[in-house]
RNA sequence: GGGCGAAUGGCGGAACUGGUAGACGCGCACGACUCAAAAUCGUGUUUCGCAAGAAGUGAGAGUUCGAUUCUCUCUUCGCCCA
């Protein structure tokens, strides 16, 4: 018997499919339109078992909506500008764009291979100008909408390297690449105006009924909408400074008011410039980190100025006001009062400055005389110690009430704050996106004329220089226009920028006027499915809704808000570590398993540890690379293990056995359909065919609904269930026309997760017939004959082979013949029967 | 510290609105084929028990005729934010 040749078919099926280009996509208004996208790739090198779970499912939902009749837009791209480009030119002398593309060629033939269902003529790179002259006019568009302003911000510096660093290079307070302490540091960068549209952001989540909630939860969070009050604290002293604003969602607890706390960068620091202690104080914050965890784990210090706050309710209490390192320019107006008794970070701060504790809310379960003595007490209460705000439950009705007080008296006022901050996207790099604005000498910034655009990035360029390449590139920074000179921006848009519109781009990829041309939106957004990785769930996501609202604005290019109208977010692929005697981590192929023990191979003396599965990365070894296994395995092998083990949404563990028993199934399914193509040459006489037909529209029906609901895992489980069912079936005998119908049914089911072996097979059959989706026959899933479970005392005691719709009458009855269940109610007073129709009757003695 | 989620055999995981717990796969055991092994096929596989039977979905309570599913308390783990 022959074995099915993996190779032969799946080259011959993505032969197929390139040369016939089944892929393309364009515009038919008369047919339902779905655009399935999965998160683009970072062109790193090689694809990870994370590319191939990711791309599967989505290629699984794609190619079940070509059968369904949709017309499927399934694009595919390259996220390619960012840092490793830049740090492997750097460290291997390399052009950042030679490296992306090569890495690029040899990701897309890997692609290739995994046979997806993709439009590779509408494949995009976001550091092809041809992509970011559009991205280029689009920023041109928002400065011009004043959603784009430049302001003075803190970096992280590293002093040696001369660079900004994002966070995540920054590691325990020091570069990663050099190890030098990081330093705050001023620079003047361009923002993105995305807290102008907080609460729009926000009431657009409602909308998105199919995200997963804890993705909505996190941007809800991230978003981070306050409502509180804006209160003006009078200030006394010998400083020109009267007034000091803060923000603050307790208003309701001002008679604990104890100090007023100000940021290190608050406009009163000016006032302290020659203050040596204050700038001691300065430096030692600076120290202490700037990110906010930093500043929440670390110790809480203060600077006491020589200014009083007054209490706005209680005119006759003054309070001291401090620099403190916990307080952030960036919130609020970065000063908060400080009510020690019911924050705990206040609190702290009283006690090691000996400052005043005032108990103004009790427990529900204290009385009055309650004091906060070992810890803040932040939770609801009731107002104590306040006067006319006594007794009010806090801070439900306290809240509202104080503010009402404020607003009656103009000391304050009522507001909404979001933690949102506005979106920093200057990079200091070469490899991105050029900012275009100009300079002119006096320093004013200028949008680079739109038929100059684009601000092409200039090739052959020294890399191995200190600070951003693009500075030092004197012949590409000075530029001249209308004999003025100007001097370029050096700075490069943030890659999220990229990736904030490239779904838009896949609309309209060869459009050259314009980043989309509106038609093409119009038919194709929404995203219908968008697939990726949890990570994205907050910047990526969130940039992209806001980018959409920013097109719009002030005109509107487009119906829809929001891009993304579904998403599904899975989990990651993980493997087991291993680690030699001396803690070394071993990839799997350089252990084996010998006596039931795990050893490395080639020195089975030495014992390796088997470590928990955890998610692949190369510093923990533990990677499988996907171009093996598919050379091993073949691509529908592949695609059926990763789906198989777990719901997609979950983590996945890889496993060397569950990959060989998807390769061996298929080879199973094969010889089935030997079978099969051999049984078909016989003319038999009906036997039953009804059997065939009901199975085969049992399966359809499981199939259908585990695609609606993501549960992929369930559909290989159902493919196992079939497969076994045929075999029986074919036991028996049934005329060609109801085996090939059904079984084309069959493998029409599997065409979206097995697309190369399913093909092949359907081709076999010789059969004419369109390839669509089967339809489901509702009648035939009922089923006649059922088990009806019978319950004593809600035991399960048996199960009587019954028809549908038997009565109650007629189930005690057959309780009453039946020796083995009857025994248990023998002798015994019926109390109660609960009969549920169709599945069971409970009888309680 | 806050928010969200999870916990089911040796393992990954099923179980529709509260109604037969353990689908399907891995692993394991036994059998067939074979001189033998691999591959393949077949049978079995929650635990205890020879059996009848009993127990059983992280722990403890509650609602219910009936709870993996609903409610409360707790434990552990994961993710996100701080």
């Amino acid at each position: 018997m022959s074995r099915y040749n993996f190779k032969e078919i799946e080259k011959k099926w993505q032969e197929y499919w390139q040369t016939k280009n089944i892929f393309k996509t364009h515009i038919q208004k008369d047919k339902k339109k779905f655009y399935c996208l999965e998160m683009f790739p970072y062109p790193s090198g090689k694809i990870h078992m994370g590319h191939v779970r990711n791309y599967t499912i989505g290629d699984v939902l794609a190619r079940y909506k070509i059968l369904k009749g949709f017309n499927v837009l399934h694009p595919m791209g390259w996220d390619s500008f960012g840092m490793p480009a830049e740090n492997a030119a750097k460290e291997n002398n390399l052009d950042p764009k030679e490296w992306t593309n090569k890495n690029i060629k040899t990701m897309k033939n890997q692609l290739k291979k995994l046979g997806l269902s993709l439009d590779w003529e509408r494949e995009i790179s976001t550091c092809d100008q041809e992509y970011y002259k559009h991205q280029q006019n689009f920023f041109l568009e928002l400065f011009d909408k004043g959603l784009v302003y430049r302001k003075e911000n803190y970096v992280n510096w590293d002093p040696i390297d001369e660079t900004v660093l994002a966070n995540e290079q920054v590691i325990d307070g020091k570069g990663w690449r050099s190890g030098a302490t990081v330093e705050r540091k001023k620079l003047s960068q361009w923002f993105f105006n995305i807290s102008k549209f907080s609460q729009d952001l926000l009431d657009g989540l409602d909308e998105l009924e199919t995200w997963p909630n804890k993705v909505k939860t996190m941007q809800k969070n991230w978003i981070g909408k306050s409502f509180g009050c804006e209160i003006e604290f009078e200030i006394e002293g010998d400083l020109p400074i009267k007034k000091i604003k803060c923000f603050t969602t307790r208003p309701d607890t001002l008679f604990g008011f104890s100090f007023l706390a100000l940021s290190i960068d608050h406009e009163v620091s000016k006032f302290y410039g020659d203050d040596k202690n204050f700038l001691k104080f300065k430096e030692k914050c600076s120290k202490t980190g700037t990110t906010e965890e930093a500043i929440a784990v670390g110790e809480k210090i203060g600077y006491k100025t020589n200014l009083f706050a007054r209490n706005p309710l209680n005119p006759d209490q003054k309070v001291p006001v401090y620099f403190a390192n916990f307080v952030l320019m960036d919130y609020g107006f970065g000063a908060v009062f400080g009510c020690p008794a019911h924050d705990q970070r206040d609190f702290d701060f009283a006690k090691k400055y000996k400052l005043e504790i005032n108990t103004v809310v009790r427990p529900y379960k204290e009385n009055d005389n309650f004091t906060v003595s070992k810890e803040a007490y932040p939770e609801p209460g009731i107002i104590i110690n306040s006067e006319y705000l006594n007794g009010l439950d806090a801070p439900k009705e306290s809240v509202i009430k104080t503010i009402k007080i404020l607003e009656e008296k103009k000391l304050g006022k009522k507001k909404i704050n979001y933690r949102l901050k506005d979106w920093g996207i200057s990079r200091q790099r070469y490899w991105g996106c050029p900012i275009p604005i100009i300079y002119d000498d006096k320093g004013k910034a200028h949008p680079v004329p739109k038929e100059m655009l684009p601000v092409k990035l200039p090739e052959n360029i020294n890399l191995k220089v200190k600070g951003n390449p693009l500075d030092s590139q004197k012949d590409w920074k000075e530029t001249t226009i209308d004999r003025v000179k100007y001097t370029r921006e050096t700075d490069t848009l943030d890659t999220f920028v990229c990736s904030s519109w490239y779904y838009l781009r896949f609309c309209s990829p060869k459009e050259e006027n314009y980043g989309f041309r509106k038609e093409d939106i119009d038919y194709w957004m929404p995203v219908d499915q968008y697939i990726g990785g949890v990570e994205h769930a907050i910047l990526h996501l969130l940039y992209s809704r806001f980018f959409m609202r920013a097109i719009n604005y002030e005109n509107q290019n487009f119906k829809i808000t929001e891009p993304f109208q579904s998403l599904f977010t899975q989990g990651m692929v993980c493997h087991e570590t291993y680690k030699d005697e001396n803690n070394n981590w071993l990839s799997p192929d350089e252990i084996e398993k010998v006596n039931n023990k795990f050893v490395k191979k080639n020195d089975h003396k030495i014992n390796v540890k088997v470590g928990p599965s955890e998610s692949m990365s190369k510093s923990k070894k533990n990677v499988i690379d996907p171009e093996d296994i598919i050379e091993n395995y073949g691509a529908d092998s592949v695609r059926l293990f990763i789906l198989s083990d777990s719901p997609p949404e979950k983590d996945v563990q890889w496993s060397e056995q569950g990959m060989l028993s998807s390769y061996k199934f298929i080879q199973k399914l094969w010889v089935l359909n030997l079978q099969i193509t051999d049984e078909i040459k016989k003319k038999h006489i009906n036997d039953s065919d009804d059997e065939f037909k009901k199975i085969t529209n049992s399966f359809i029906n499981d199939v259908t609904e585990n695609l609606s609901k993501f549960t992929y895992n369930k559909i290989i489980a159902n493919f196992h269930e079939i497969h076994s069912a045929i075999s029986k079936l074919l036991q028996k005998k049934y005329t060609s026309k109801t085996i090939i119908e059904n079984y084309k049914k069959i493998l029409i089911c599997m065409m979206p997760v097995i697309p190369h072996f399913a093909n092949e097979c359907i081709e076999l059959l010789e059969d004419r017939s369109a390839i669509t989706w089967p339809n489901i026959n509702k009648k035939l899933l009922v089923e006649e004959n059922i088990n009806f479970v019978i319950q004593i005392n809600g035991k399960k005691r048996g199960l009587i082979k019954a028809k549908r719709n038997i009565s109650e009458n007629e189930i005690l009855r057959l309780i009453k013949e039946n020796t083995e269940i009857n025994k248990y109610i023998k002798n015994q007073e019926l109390k109660k029967k609960i009969f549920v129709p169709n599945k069971l009757i409970n009888i309680i003695v």
